[in-house]
DNA sequence: CATGAATGAGGATTCATTCAT
DNA sequence: TATGAATGAATCCTCATTCAT
């Protein structure tokens, strides 16, 4: 976002940097990435990290900066008449932006069960989520469905389940026993436990609906 | 489980060390903590740690011996009759074990970041628990339920939201715009989302269910 | 002062430290000092030294505990009669602790240039200096001279004299052309030009005093 | 003194690295100061510093090549009939000499603490202003008042009151609870520890010279 | 067994100085 | 001559682990 290189030299490096990070984050983590295997995979030595950025901390943050919880938000709001289509879209931009910024996600959730600044930036971004979540409820209940469970609790969940599976799939190599989840999989499930709670008929109702 | 001091000063000495990581992993995380914090609680000195762990890995291990994935995976199995209230069991369960067991399992989690081992450990406890999941799904569907979801997946989703969830309001805080959820509250939204994803109607019958 | 080890050993070391420390600092001053170089004068490894420090300052504030303001205020007091030698007493008594206290003299001095903090402390000391002086003219007006001088800036001025003549001769190796001054001479020397400046003479007076 | 500069860009940039050198010596004094911060000052890039010196040792040289011994020795050289006349003028000369040449000050000064060469050169300037003195007490012994002390011991004791009292109001801000003295009060205090401690009447005679 | 001091490997960080452009 | 990015030597500091008592 803000560049301390002037020159387009400086900005080759800094670029340099940031990709490294996103490749050592990736790779072993934020705990384990050292700045001298970032500047290794940069291409530059440990010292020229310090021309841009203070700390291990930092670079994390700048790259936090290209991404803003805004995504997380608006990847949950559904966007289409369709509830269980914008449920799908929700989920599927969810998943996608996960991978995207795989590293950056790794670094705001093992940097948060150290730093309390980092997390609060995770929960701001579980928080982002959970708006999507709810303004999805609400609208269901627009249109007349009654959700009856308790809302925050539920977009906890469902925050917590696509979080954790994305983490899982991506950050931890998957569940020994289960196949590898191909995308579309991977979206109808999540889709599927998030629609069917939330459009769940009452037991009363013969159409199978939930109406009020 | 095995205990390796032979006298009873011994003895006394090892459980303080236990107890100590358990109260210094809940308190600050397995990352954070050093055997000096560790000693310290225990009320003995960072050389006597020795005498019982090679490291901190070790103690850890020590706990997880007094825990075995098959508690995860029991406490994922209904054993009533009623599948909602065999789901709400299994729950439960798995809720008040996490909370039981919170030292160990931040401690496993956050290793599981660092080290291969405990990776695959931390899958071991998933396993068990998609284990627990799989073995519920297939009695749903022995008494007529089909799932029309991919079983694995479905299985590591609910896992997924499980673990999240208790990591959530357990060791990291909660969120911030959610009300802390009771036990209960907390149970029913859980278990919703695992029955009425299961046990889910298809459109065509109006009766609501999903008989085939 | 206070003692962070609870052992003998850990006695001796944190001792073995204060002494290297001191000695390091008065044979390459305190800016030249490295950590290595006291633990190595100490006999012990460099990590030994946080055993008992957080980091160079702290030594030298633990050498400072010794030695208080109080010290150079006190030895600028005059105990005496005869006004000469009270002075004489008051520029001997502080000659010999900066002498006694050379390290630490030359650690507040050259972090005085560095760190606001010390420079307080360096502050205070030629403050405590000033009011020692200070009570000296204080006590000659009581016995009818009057010193037709700032007194404030004439304590500043010789207070500056005495740091700066000991700083000279002990820790700068003295004046190249100048006869190294023994004890004595120093002492008379110093002497007189705050005894022969404080009281002095009006030249009205035919004999030789400053009587009012 | 003699530029290294060719072209007259060369020369402008060569003025703005010394005109820098001296405010951040001034404003951080010596040791704070780094080749950057010079650099930024001068408006330059920290390369070109080492077009015109090798470090930051040598631009202090630089700097101190306008300014002799000479410039001190002569200051504390009397000129006129009048002995405390004379002596006002020297402590005035010196005085606004220090506050002239503060820069170089506090950079000969602190590199006397850390380099032998310029520890040479601090001595090489209060040698010139022992000169000074000297060649005051002479001239006063001439016209036959005797000093009855150790003339080196004296004038030593005399330099140092002199540099340390400019270093205190100059460059430390001074002592914390004495009025700023302004310039006339500095140079009437000063001179008079030096012309009363020089032409001290002896106790014997009743006219209150000195005179032999 | 217990103690707590001692060790040293490992990594972060600074900044004077060099160098390609 | 100017630029500013790149370098790496030097030092600080942490903390798991060892060891003498």
């Amino acid at each position: 976002m803000d560049t301390v290189a002037a020159t387009p030299k400086g900005q080759r490096t800094e670029a340099a940097f940031l990709g490294a990070a996103r490749q050592v984050f990736a790779e072993k983590g934020y705990f384990n990435a050292k700045i001298s295997d970032i500047a290794e995979v940069a291409g530059r030595s440990p010292g020229s990290f310090y021309n841009y950025y203070e700390n291990k901390e930092e670079i994390l943050e700048a790259l936090l900066d290209q991404f803003s919880t805004e995504v997380l938000e608006a990847s949950l709001k559904s966007r289409t008449g369709d509830p269980l289509e914008g449920i799908r879209g929700a989920v599927r931009a969810y998943w996608l932006t996960y991978r995207k910024y795989l590293p950056e996600m790794i670094g705001v959730f093992q940097m948060s069960m150290t730093d309390p600044e980092f997390a609060a930036r995770w929960q701001a971004n579980r928080a982002a989520g959970i708006r999507g979540v709810l303004a999805g409820i609400r609208s269901a209940e627009r249109t007349g469905h009654r959700v009856d469970l308790d809302h925050g609790t539920l977009a906890s969940a469902l925050v917590s389940m696509l979080e954790s599976f994305c983490w899982t799939w991506m950050a931890m190599g998957g569940d020994p026993d289960v196949d590898v989840p191909d995308d579309e999989t991977a979206i109808d499930t999540l889709s599927a436990l998030w629609y069917r709670t939330v459009f769940h008929p009452v037991p009363g109702c013969a159409c199978g609906c939930n109406r009020t």
